[in-house]
DNA sequence: TTTCAAGGCCAT
DNA sequence: ATGGCCTTGAAA
C-alpha cells in the first residue's frame, strides 16, 4: 500500500453524484489514507522535531512535543495546483515552540517548551523558559547510570537498539527532512496546513481527489451516499474525509451500507438525527490522562457510552433540549446541527477553517488539553481532536464550498455529553466501561507511562543528547543513538520491571523476554502511536515519515510492512487498554529457549490474555472475533520487526537485541 | 414559504 | 485565528 502519501484516484474517492455536475456539492475526500495528513505526503509529513525514540504517543513527553515546518516544505507545496479564486495565502503558519532539542538541533538558542497552560500566552513574546526540563542524570535504583555502562551500551549495544523508529527518525532529524524552525512558534500546538499557500484548498482537494488510486483496504464505500440520495432526492455528496479520519472515528461495523444513519435522522423523527455509535473509543480519552481534565473525559466517556448505548439517545430528548444543552465541544451555547453534531457557532466556525484550509494542528502538550470556552483557543490540536471525537464529520465540510442546502453526507449524532449528564441519567451506565476493565489491565495500564519517553531525560549524564547532534557526521548520529537508546532502554526496562505480571519472573528470564521482545514493542507502540495518521508512520513525537519517503532512505520494506500494521490497527480500532495488554501479550512470549521457567512465562502471560479476552468481549461485544484478530497481528509484528532488522543490517557482535549483561544489570537494578 | 445547515464576511 | 452574524439554497 501507498500510505497516504499520494492520493491517487480511488473509487472510493471520487466524488458520487446524482445531481448534474453544475450543481454538485463536493465534499473533501480522504483519499487513500488520507484527508489532512495525507497532502502530508508531498510536505506536510515531515514533521520534524529533533525528539528521539519517543515511542510512545500521549506523551508524558507533551511538553516536548514540537513540530515544526520546513521552510522547502512550504515549498514543495507551492508547487501544487493554484487556485486563482484564492487570494495568495500567507506563508504557512507555525505555531510551537521548540523544545531544547529542536532548538539545538535548529537554531542556535535554546527554548523549552514547559511552560503551562496559564502561561503559554506570556511566553510567546518572550521565550525566556525555565529550566523546567533540564534532564537529570538517569538513576537507576537510586544510583548514576554508571558511565562505564553507558560507554559500553554505546560502543557494545548501541546496534543491538535497532530501533526502526529510531533510526528512521535520526536519518530525518540528519537529511535533509530537518529543516529550521518557522517564526514564533505556539506554545500549544504546531500547525501546518496542508495545501500550498498559494493553492486553494479546492485545489488542492481535487488534486488529491483526482491523483489517488489506492483505497484503504477498509474503506467504508461511499455507497452510503446512496441512502442519501434516498432522502434528498438524489443529491449527492462526497466526502474524502470519510477514510482516514473515519478509519477512526467510524466503526466500520456501524458502516453498513445497508443501514444509513441518515436513516435514523429523519425516520424517527424528520430532521432530527439519530444517535449512531461514533468515532474513537473512549478509551482513547479516558486513558491519556497526561493532563487531561477529568471533565473532558467524563464527557467523552459518557458521550461513548451513549453512543455504545446505540440508539438510546433520540428518544425523548428533543431538539430544543438538544440546543439548550452545552456544546460538547467546549461547553458553549450550542447554535445548531453543524458538521454531524450539535455544537457552538464557534467550533463550528473552527471545524469549518480547520478542515478547509487544511490545517493540521499538533498538540504539544501529549493531546490531552481540556477544550473549554476559556481554553478552547489554546490549543487547536486538542479542540480539532474533540470536534471528532464528538462527531464532527469531515464529510461534511463541502470540498466545492457550494452554499445553502442540504448537506446529503453521512449524518449521525452524538448525543452531547453534557447533556447525557444531566437529562439521560447516565450516570451509572458510563461507569460500566471501567468497571468492565479487568484489574490486570488496570495495573498494567497504571504502569503505562514507565513506557513513555521523555526527551529531556535524555540530556542528562553531560554526554549530549540527542539534540546536539545538530545534524552532524554519523559518528555524531551515533553518539547520539546510543545516548537515545540508552534512554529509551531503561525507560522499557522499568515498565518491565514494574509490570504486575513481571515480578513473579526471574532477573534471568526478565532479561531473555526483553531481549526477545524489545523490537517488537517499540515497532508496536510506534505503529499504534500512528493509528491517528494514515500513510504515515510516526517515528516520534511529530516526526513522521510516509512510504515515498522511507523508500529514498531505503527504508522501504519496514515502513511498508509498518504501514501496514498500523492499517490493521486502525482496522481493528484497537484501543489503548488492548494496546497495553497486546504490548504484555508480546513480551511475555514464552517461545524463548533460553528460560529457564517457561511455565511462569506461559501463565503469566495467560492471565494477560484472559484479561485481554475479558476486556474486548466486554467493550466490543458485537466484534466478538477482535480478540482473536488482535492475536493474529502479533506474527506480523514479529516479521515486520524481522524485516525492520534485515533491512537495516545492525546487528550488534552479541546478537539483535540490547546487550545481555546491560539488560541484566538494570534489571537486577531494583531488586 | 419555512427550515436549517452549509459557506462567507468581517470586526476583533 | 477567532467567532458572531449574514447569505444561500435544497428539502420539507
Amino acid at each position: 500500500m501507498e500510505g497516504g502519501v499520494k492520493c491517487r484516484p480511488t473509487s472510493a474517492g471520487v466524488v458520487l453524484s446524482l445531481r448534474p455536475a453544475e450543481n454538485e456539492q463536493k465534499y473533501y475526500q480522504p483519499q487513500c489514507n488520507g484527508e489532512l495528513i495525507s497532502c502530508s505526503s508531498s510536505a506536510c509529513s515531515v514533521v520534524v522535531s529533533n525528539e528521539q525514540m519517543n515511542v510512545d504517543d500521549d506523551s508524558s513527553a507533551a511538553d516536548a512535543e514540537v513540530s515544526t515546518f520546513t521552510s522547502e516544505t512550504v515549498n514543495l507545496r507551492n508547487r501544487h495546483g493554484e487556485d486563482p479564486r484564492i487570494p495568495v495565502e500567507r506563508p504557512m503558519s507555525w505555531e510551537g515552540e521548540l523544545s531544547d532539542s529542536e532548538v539545538a538541533t535548529i537554531k542556535p538558542e535554546p527554548e523549552d517548551v514547559a511552560d503551562t497552560i496559564d502561561n503559554q500566552n506570556s511566553s510567546k513574546g518572550n521565550q525566556t523558559k525555565g529550566d523546567s526540563e533540564v534532564p537529570q542524570p538517569l538513576k537507576l535504583n537510586n544510583e548514576t547510570i554508571n558511565e562505564k555502562v553507558l560507554d559500553q551500551t554505546r560502543t557494545n549495544h548501541i546496534n543491538a537498539h535497532t530501533e526502526l523508529p529510531l533510526l528512521v527518525d535520526k536519518i530525518l532529524s540528519s537529511g535533509n527532512y530537518l529543516k529550521g524552525a518557522g517564526p514564533t512558534p505556539s506554545p500549544d500546538s504546531a500547525v501546518y496546513s496542508c495545501y500550498s499557500p498559494t493553492a486553494s484548498p479546492v485545489t488542492s482537494r481535487h488534486i488529491l481527489s483526482s491523483s489517488s488510486g489506492i483505497s484503504s483496504p477498509f474503506t467504508p464505500s461511499l455507497s452510503r451516499n446512496n441512502s442519501d440520495a434516498s432522502q434528498y432526492g438524489g443529491s449527492q455528496h462526497s466526502s474524502c474525509y470519510s477514510h482516514s479520519y473515519s478509519s477512526v472515528s467510524v466503526s466500520p461495523t456501524q458502516f453498513s451500507p445497508t443501514h444509513s444513519p441518515i436513516q435514523g435522522r429523519h425516520i424517527p423523527r424528520p430532521g432530527f438525527p439519530s444517535p449512531v455509535l461514533n468515532s474513537r473509543s473512549v478509551h482513547d480519552y479516558s486513558i491519556q490522562d497526561d493532563g487531561g481534565v477529568l471533565e473532558d473525559k467524563f464527557s467523552s466517556l459518557t458521550a461513548d457510552m451513549v453512543q455504545h448505548s446505540a440508539g438510546l439517545a433520540s428518544p425523548g430528548i428533543s431538539r430544543q433540549q438538544l440546543i439548550n444543552s452545552p456544546c460538547p465541544i467546549c461547553g458553549d451555547k450550542i447554535s445548531g446541527f453543524h458538521y454531524g453534531i450539535f455544537s457552538c457557532e464557534s467550533c463550528k466556525g473552527f471545524f469549518k477553517r480547520t478542515v478547509q484550509n487544511r490545517k493540521n494542528y499538533v498538540c504539544l502538550r501529549g493531546s490531552s488539553c481540556p477544550v473549554t470556552i476559556a481554553t478552547r483557543k489554546k490549543c487547536p490540536a486538542c479542540r480539532f481532536d474533540k470536534c471528532l471525537n464528538m462527531g464532527m464529520k469531515l464529510e461534511a465540510i463541502r470540498e466545492d464550498r457550494t452554499r445553502g442546502g442540504r448537506s446529503t453526507y453521512q449524518c449521525s449524532y452524538t448525543v452531547p455529553a453534557g447533556l447525557v449528564d444531566q437529562k439521560c441519567d447516565l450516570r451509572q451506565e458510563h461507569t460500566q466501561p471501567t468497571s468492565l476493565i479487568p484489574p490486570l489491565l488496570q495495573e498494567i495500564m497504571e504502569v503505562e507511562h514507565l513506557w513513555q519517553y521523555n526527551e529531556g531525560e535524555t540530556r542528562g549524564g553531560g554526554r549530549g543528547g540527542p539534540q546536539s547532534s545538530g545534524g552532524g557526521n554519523s559518528t555524531d548520529l551515533m553518539a547520539n543513538l546510543c545516548n537515545i537508546a540508552d534512554h529509551r532502554l531503561y525507560k522499557i526496562v522499568k515498565w518491565c520491571k514494574s509490570l504486575p505480571l513481571f515480578k513473579n519472573i526471574s532477573i534471568d528470564d526478565q532479561t531473555s523476554l526483553l531481549i526477545n521482545a524489545w523490537c517488537e514493542l517499540l515497532l508496536f507502540s510506534c505503529c499504534f502511536r500512528s493509528m491517528s495518521s494514515p500513510g504515515e508512520i510516526r517515528v516520534s513525537l511529530g516526526k513522521c515519515i510516509t512510504l515515498p519517503e522511507a523508500r529514498t532512505l531505503g527504508l522501504g520494506p519496514p515502513i511498508e510492512r509498518m504501514l501496514n500494521f498500523t492499517e490493521h490497527l486502525r482496522r481493528l480500532r484497537v484501543d489503548r487498554y488492548e494496546y497495553v495488554a497486546m504490548k504484555v501479550i508480546v513480551l511475555l512470549s514464552s517461545d524463548t529457549s533460553e528460560l529457564r521457567e517457561p511455565e511462569k512465562v506461559r501463565a503469566s502471560q495467560e492471565k494477560a490474555l484472559q484479561a485481554l479476552q475479558h476486556y474486548t468481549l466486554a467493550h466490543y461485544p458485537d466484534i466478538p472475533s477482535k480478540f482473536g484478530e488482535l492475536l493474529l497481528r502479533i506474527p506480523d509484528l514479529q516479521r515486520t520487526c524481522q524485516v525492520g532488522k534485515e533491512m537495516l543490517s545492525i546487528k550488534s557482535k552479541e546478537g539483535e537485541g540490547p546487550s545481555f549483561n546491560l539488560l541484566m544489570e538494570l534489571l537486577r537494578g531494583d531488586h
